[in-house]
DNA sequence: AACGCCGTTCCCCTTAATAGAACGAAGAAT
DNA sequence: ATTCTTCGTTCTATTAAGGGGAACGGCGTT
C-alpha cells in the first residue's frame, strides 16, 4: 500500500471473528433472545454462517440456546468475563452507599462512570454503577453501557480533568456527534465549557444527549490525585427544574467530595 | 471420516473464532494482563495468529491494550455484555440484604448460585453473588465463575431439586470428576445424597471440592414453585467445626426460607 | 394435506486465515 | 557503548477452513 506510515495503520481484522463479535453486539442492541434467521437478516450474513458462529460461541458458553424456542441469548461465560473485565469493581462497592443515599434523598437516577478511550469512536464514558428510582421508565443508560463523553454530565466532568494532550488528540481525530439542539459540537465551545466545569467543580447536561434529559455531575478524585471517576444525578426536565438545580448540585458535589476523601 | 451418525453430533466449530474464545478464557484463568508471545506459548498458537485475534477483539472493545506495557486485558464491552447476560441480576439485588446479614452474623463467605447446563461438561453452578469477609484470602470461587455441581453445597442442593429426567441424562453423559478424597464420584451414592438433601432441606459440602473447605447450603424457591437458586455459607474447616454447624445450618435455612417467601 | 417458517446440515469453491520468517524498537546484560 | 534478547508487529505464500447457497426435517398453521 501507499506511504510509509499513514496515520491510522488499519489493524488486521479476522473476518470470521469480527462477524461473531457483531453477533454478540447485536444481542446488546436488541436486548432479547434472537434466532439464527433473524440475526442473519439484521447483519446481512448467511444463515449458515450465523449458525456456525452461534454453535461455536455456545460451545464455550458465550451464548446459550433456549431449548424451547430455539433462539439464543448471551451465556454465563460472558458474565464471568465481564466481572473480571471491570477494574472498577472495588470502586463500585465503595461508592455504592453514597449513590444509594443520593438516590434515596432526591428520588432520581444516580450514575457512577469512568472515562474510556475507544480508539476509533473517540472518548466515551462507561457506566460502572447505577441506582434506579421508583419513577417509571428510566431513559438513562444501563450499567456497562458506553456513550460519547462530550454530551453528558459525567463525560464532560471527566474530560475537563483528563490529560490535556490526550484530550486534544482525541478531539482532533473525530468530529463531535450531534444528538440534540443543545449538543456541543464545536471543539472550541467544548473547551470553554470544560474550563468552566473545572472552575465550578461540577457539570450540567442540559438535554445535550436526549431531549428532556438533564443531569448534574461531579468528579471523584483518586488516592493519587487525578480524577478517576464521576457521579451524576439525572432525570427528566420536568423534575430537574432550575429551581431545584442548586440543591442537586450541592448534593452531588458533597457526595463526590466525601467519596474522594474516603479514597485518600 | 468414519461412521454415518456417531452419537454426539459434533457441532460445527469455526477455528478462528474458537481460538479467539480460548484467548479470552485464558485471561479468565490467569487473571492478569497477558502479552502476545505469552498467550501464543500457553495456547500453542502462533504469535501472528494471536496478534490478529487480539487486534480484532480490540477493535470491538473486547480487549484493551495497555499502552505502557503493550500487554492486553479484557475490555469494557465484556462488562456491558456480562451485565446483560445475567438474567439473575434482579434476584441478586433482591437477595443481597440477606447475604449481607448472613456474612455479618457469621463472618464467613456467603454465595448465591444457580444451576447451568454446560452441555459437554455436565451440570455446573454459576456464582451470581458473593459476600466476602474480612478474613484473609478466600479460597472460594469468584462471582461469575462456574464449577461442577456434584461437589459443592449449592450444587448438590440444586441437583437435588432439579428435573429428574434431566438429571439422569446429565449424570449419564459424563463421569463425575474427583477433586478430593471426599468427592462423590459414584452416581448411585450421589443419588442417595440428593435424596437426603431433599429430606433435610439443606446440603453440606465436607471438603468435597477442596481440602479444608466446608460449606452449608439451602434452596431458594421461585415464585412459580420450583427451586431456582441456592445460597451457602462456606469457610475453612478450622472455623466450620462440627459444633458450629447446627447454628450455620439454621441460619442459612432461615434466610433461604425468608427469601423464598419474599419471592412469592 | 399442504404450506411456510425455522434451526440445522451439506458440499463445493474460493477466499481468507495460518504458518513461519523477518522486522524494528526497547530493555537487559555485558 | 555494545551486544544480545525479547517483545509487539508486519509480511507473504500456501492451503485449509470458512462462506455461499441450496436442501433437509421438524413444527405449527392454514
Amino acid at each position: 500500500m501507499g506511504g510509509k506510515k499513514t496515520l491510522p495503520v488499519e489493524k488486521p481484522c479476522i473476518q470470521a471473528l469480527d462477524r461473531a463479535l457483531q453477533v454478540l453486539l447485536l444481542f446488546q442492541q436488541e436486548k432479547r433472545e434472537l434466532g439464527v434467521t433473524e440475526i442473519a437478516a439484521k447483519l446481512g450474513y448467511y444463515k449458515s454462517t450465523v449458525y456456525r458462529v452461534l454453535a461455536t460461541l455456545e460451545g464455550r458458553g458465550f451464548v446459550q440456546q433456549n431449548e424451547l424456542t430455539g433462539k439464543y441469548w448471551l451465556g454465563f461465560r460472558l458474565y464471568a468475563l465481564g466481572m473480571l473485565a471491570n477494574r472498577f469493581m472495588g470502586l463500585r462497592d465503595l461508592v455504592r452507599p453514597w449513590l444509594r443515599e443520593l438516590g434515596e434523598r432526591y428520588q432520581e437516577t444516580v450514575h457512577l462512570a469512568v472515562l474510556n478511550d475507544n480508539r476509533e469512536n473517540g472518548a466515551e464514558i462507561i457506566v460502572i454503577d447505577k441506582i434506579e428510582t421508583k419513577h417509571r421508565l428510566s431513559l438513562t443508560p444501563p450499567v456497562g453501557s458506553s456513550s460519547p463523553a462530550h454530551c453528558s454530565g459525567v463525560g464532560k466532568v471527566l474530560l475537563a480533568h483528563a490529560d490535556r494532550s490526550w484530550l486534544y488528540q482525541v478531539l482532533g481525530q473525530a468530529p463531535l456527534a450531534k444528538f440534540t439542539e443543545n449538543t456541543i459540537t464545536d471543539p472550541r465551545v467544548l473547551e470553554d465549557e470544560l474550563a468552566r466545569i473545572r472552575r465550578a467543580g461540577y457539570a450540567l447536561d442540559n438535554e445535550e444527549i436526549e431531549v428532556g434529559l438533564r443531569c448534574v455531575a461531579a468528579p471523584i478524585y483518586g488516592p493519587s490525585g487525578p480524577v478517576m471517576a464521576a457521579i451524576s444525578i439525572s432525570g427528566p426536565t420536568s423534575r430537574m427544574t432550575d429551581g431545584r438545580l442548586p440543591e442537586l448540585i450541592a448534593g452531588v458535589m458533597e457526595a463526590a467530595r466525601a467519596i474522594s476523601a474516603r479514597l485518600e
